[in-house]
DNA sequence: ACGCTAGTACGGTAACCATCGTAGTACGGC
DNA sequence: GCCGTACTACGATGGTTACCGTACTAGCGT
């Protein structure tokens, strides 16, 4: 056992371990990066399950270790749910503006992408 | 052949090709990373031989054209070189403040490193 | 105690990637 | 025409990654 909240321990690393090239792999796959987004949507701690991913649940356990050991989010337990928070701070205070550029890069992507489909579809 | 510049064409995404994900992947890489530095620091096209890269001439071909096909430069033959020039209006365009703020949080990351280098040596 | 839900650990697979060396092509100068 | 320089193509290799399925653990509610 460790310390306080909860039994289990889950490795982070500290605000100057987070190297840049480890944030933007964590935010270079698709997947990692939807689940980024929707965390900056719902401003709150979210579990696990709240994301619906199309990938197996093992596969999502692998995508947030990922983000995890990047730097990029939080995770801490409680109860049998594993909240997940991003790491606004610490990345604003070492990467000022990158998150919310990457975001907004993302959701003008996403955007585009809507665009074009809405377009085919006619 | 093909048609101007010079015979050997070079394949790069349109504008409207070049995907986040992608992008992201590009820069995700210590060596890419060192490219698109040096590239935005002097702000010229510089040819490949340019860079004095910790790995040998064929990584460095490679290295390029992931930079290249990701859409982060464009590559032209000029004789017998070769000349890189960062994509900054496309990249500008698309995803707007994401060069930038990269390439502050590049700087950032390796003023502390030289710090704690320093703080090191004594 | 039992079962449910949430997530992990492990083992495997296929794809990808960074790296290299060697051999080759393109161009400019002599 | 020949040589040097700049870069490419190809093939190999070892490491990493994304993905899955199955089996497991942790906590909650009854």
């Amino acid at each position: 056992m460790t310390t306080a909240t909860s039994p289990r321990a889950l490795e982070h690393p500290t605000r100057d371990q987070i190297r840049l090239e480890a944030v933007l792999h964590a935010l270079a796959d698709p997947v990692r990066l939807r689940i980024v987004r929707d965390m900056a949507r719902e401003r709150a701690e979210l579990s696990c399950s709240y994301f619906d991913l199309p990938v197996t649940k093992s596969t999502t356990t692998h995508h947030f270790r990922v983000l995890r050991e990047g730097g990029v989010i939080r995770q801490t337990y409680r109860g049998t749910a594993k909240l997940n928070a991003l790491r606004e701070d610490d990345l604003e205070a070492l990467f000022p503006g990158l998150l919310v550029t990457v975001l907004a890069a993302a959701d003008a992507q996403a955007t585009r992408e809507d665009a074009a489909g809405a377009r085919a579809d006619r």
